[in-house]
DNA sequence: CGGCATCCGTGACGATACTG
DNA sequence: CAGTATCGTCACGGATGCCG
């Protein structure tokens, strides 16, 4: 734990303060989990493999004293605790979105030794929708939403879309692995027929048309 | 050193993947200070109080060895080693930008504790900037110029513009940091005459007048 | 003197075990 | 389920030494 202040570089620069609070091992990993919404210890745990359980739990309390998260008792029954990003540490979306599009370059072929998680790939995703709407998406590693284009709450989830999604896409391995390397663009694929798109609002407009520019 | 690989989150996912090679501690703040243009280690090892001698030496081959920067020995007289980013560790600069935008509401005042150097200051000015065009700034703690809009090349350096700058600006203290934590933008700090303008290309006018919009 | 390499004490990290 | 406890290892920070 940290009794007094954590360490920091003591530099009056702002970036160098970002980094005093997020730039510790792990911690724009739980950020990047968080998007998707609350989430319990235990999921937390099981999406992020290699970090450990007292590590875990001490990046938690970093991010509540930082005002990153907070933790919130859901109510009864099944009262668990689940580790909810603050407006603030939504805010860190485009540092995740700057550092993918970053590393998108370094992503390659996907190494055996690699997890993998249905909602990684939410971020690559996302930088290539401008929205409004909701988009459900179903890979095989499993399914899950985003927010296009969103203000506030969730950028997006796991599981399936809150209610009636404005489009549905499916994808195969392939297809999303190399949307998300940068070296395919989402609607390309569509109108490939690599990916399976259905809906019929403006989003799934969009997502047919490419961007509109 | 690191003999075969060095530690990875692996994760399939791009975010991650950029963590791999610049989440370690350190290696983004050596990267801003790259971003000034080529540096000896003791110059880097000046500029980033705290860090030690050896994780320095040991980032700097991380780099070099992750392409994100290279070892050139200028050419004689004064035959020492510089440190330069290369185009990929430059693609780095959204990555700060991004966090330097966050940390902004972290900065408040400069803690007695906290180092100060000019060029600190480059990153949150080029943000308030469009460019194109060459700027040089005073400051108390030293003078830097920005080549703003530019699109290969060092994104600012240390030390007087290399030539004729296209502006001049010179601020105190107090002003230069009300714009680093984004309570003052540039342009107004001029029009109220915090901030000592010279120039009369497009560059000042966007200076004078603020951002074309 | 600049550019590291070496040594050492401390703290962070990762794996496992254990507990309310 | 949600962590805490323990422990071995490694990374970090500080100092010093070496070598051109």
């Amino acid at each position: 734990m940290s009794p007094r202040s954590r360490r920091s570089y003591d530099q009056y620069c702002s970036a160098a303060r970002a980094l005093d609070l997020v730039g510790d091992r792990w911690t724009l990993l739980i950020v990047r989990e968080l998007l998707a919404g609350p989430r319990r210890y235990t999921d937390l745990h099981a999406d992020l493999p290699g970090v450990s359980t007292d590590v875990l739990a001490s990046r938690l309390k970093d991010m509540e004293q930082g005002g990153l998260a907070t933790r919130r008792r859901l109510p009864p029954p099944g009262a668990v605790f689940v580790y909810e990003l603050t407006a603030r540490g939504r805010d860190l979306l485009p540092v995740l979105q700057a550092l993918g599009a970053w590393g998108e370059a370094e992503l390659g072929e996907r190494r055996p030794t690699d997890a993998v998680r249905a909602h990684w790939f939410a971020l690559p995703l996302l930088r290539a929708i401008e929205g409004p709407g909701l988009l459900e998406v179903r890979l095989e590693e499993g399914v899950f939403h985003l927010h296009a284009g969103a203000a506030q709450g969730p950028v997006y989830g796991d599981g399936p879309a809150p209610g009636e999604p404005d489009a549905r896409l499916v994808l195969d391995s392939a297809t999303a692995t190399a949307i998300a390397g940068g070296r395919l663009r989402l609607a390309d694929a569509v109108r490939a027929g690599h990916a399976d798109l259905s809906g019929d609002g403006p989003l799934a407009k969009e997502l047919r048309d490419g961007p509109t520019a």
